[in-house]
DNA sequence: GAAGTTACCGACAGTGGTGTCGGTTGAACC
DNA sequence: GGTTCAACCGACACCACTGTCGGTAACTTC
């Protein structure tokens, strides 16, 4: 009866933002940003939806915000997933497993930031479209001395194409893979590395 | 001031339904199911919101019926362009082939079709999923030789991986082609077709 | 050119969303 | 234990969209 042993009522503010946000991430993965419901968001962090509203200005702003968190979240994971890996073949499949590590943890977020959900808000879609350009060209860095040694000039318009292929395809292998478990993380790494890095007449190789 | 010079108000029910089709094409691409505005639909088809019910009993019948027309439109498109091709690496090059062409021609049907945007009313998405089964299963079936030639079991794991990646890979390159042309469709097949096939060290190679 | 068909539309009701405002009450602090 | 702060909520105004209904007028047919 006394405050320790009743379940405590009311958040601090930081605590229930934190929720709303955890909330807003599924949410919006499921739905899109314009068919989310603030009233889904609010009653998925527990609480009413006009409490929203003491934390956020809009869901334009809380949108915006956790788009931001997501991203670098991503980055972050996916980043510390390669390091230390060598080069050529090696680098590959560490980043391919990085990111489909990432996938399979935070699938929300996957979908977040990668899914095409349009947002009727040319702004907002601009967002993503951004984080969309900084990551491909991330990965065409990396993967420049590889393109080189093939005969693809890095920045030309193959290398863009190759670039662009290699991540909808991994991307598509998370899509899958989030859908249809069963496989191991290493399974599926290694397959997709098979296919990308030997071709599919060689996938039985190495 | 006579009939023939006069620009024709009404059209006949079939033609009008038509173009409600066309435009609902092209809007529920952009926008996605639920965000997709019958009035936006009805002014783009040139007429008013209401005239709509006139032809359809609700936006979802036109929905299923738009998803109908459309998904075959794509296999046929598709088919046609592969029949007549040999085997192995020709065949899959052809393949590649049609389904970008198909993307460059109607990149709506494309992006309603296969881009995956979610609508809230599971039946529909059931619908969506049922024709992406339906495509991998096709392409799963044309590629069970090469497949087997490289030690990978048809219906294996494995395969299914490797035949999701080419086709999340290869639409992926579509959509990239869609926003970023300048390419022509033999560079932008030639290049997908040599990663896939050749793997990412030999993409110089043939 | 008169009559009939029907493509077309404006106005309406119902629903579900966003954002605002004033009040209420749990919890911290003295 | 009284006071203060702020986390929380119900009720409201507003807007956009779907689907309905009765009426109007452009074509066709004779």
């Amino acid at each position: 009866m006394t405050t320790a042993d009743t379940v405590r009522r009311r958040l601090t503010a930081p605590a229930r933002r934190e929720r709303i946000e955890a909330a807003a991430v599924e949410v919006f993965a499921e739905r899109g940003y314009d068919a989310a419901a603030l009233g889904e968001i609010a009653s998925a962090a527990g609480v009413s939806r006009t409490v929203f509203y003491d934390h956020f200005r809009s869901k334009r702003e809380l949108y915006l915000h956790v788009l931001g968190t997501q991203n670098a979240a991503m980055l972050s994971d996916v980043g510390a997933g390669i390091t230390g890996a060598g080069a050529g073949r090696e680098r590959m499949r560490a980043t391919i497993r990085a990111y489909l590590s990432f996938a399979h943890q935070r699938p929300a977020a996957r979908r977040l930031l990668v899914d095409p959900i349009p947002t009727g808000d040319g702004d907002l879609d601009q967002v993503i479209s951004s984080f969309r350009i900084a990551r491909t060209q991330a990965v065409a860095t990396m993967l420049g001395p590889d393109l080189d040694r093939s005969g693809v000039a890095p920045g030309s318009p193959a290398a863009t194409v190759v670039v662009e292929l290699l991540i909808t395809g991994t991307d598509g292998i998370a899509r899958w893979w989030q859908d249809n478990p069963g496989l191991g993380l290493e399974e599926v790494t290694d397959i997709t590395t098979r296919l990308l890095w030997n071709g599919l007449p060689r996938l039985g190789e190495h």
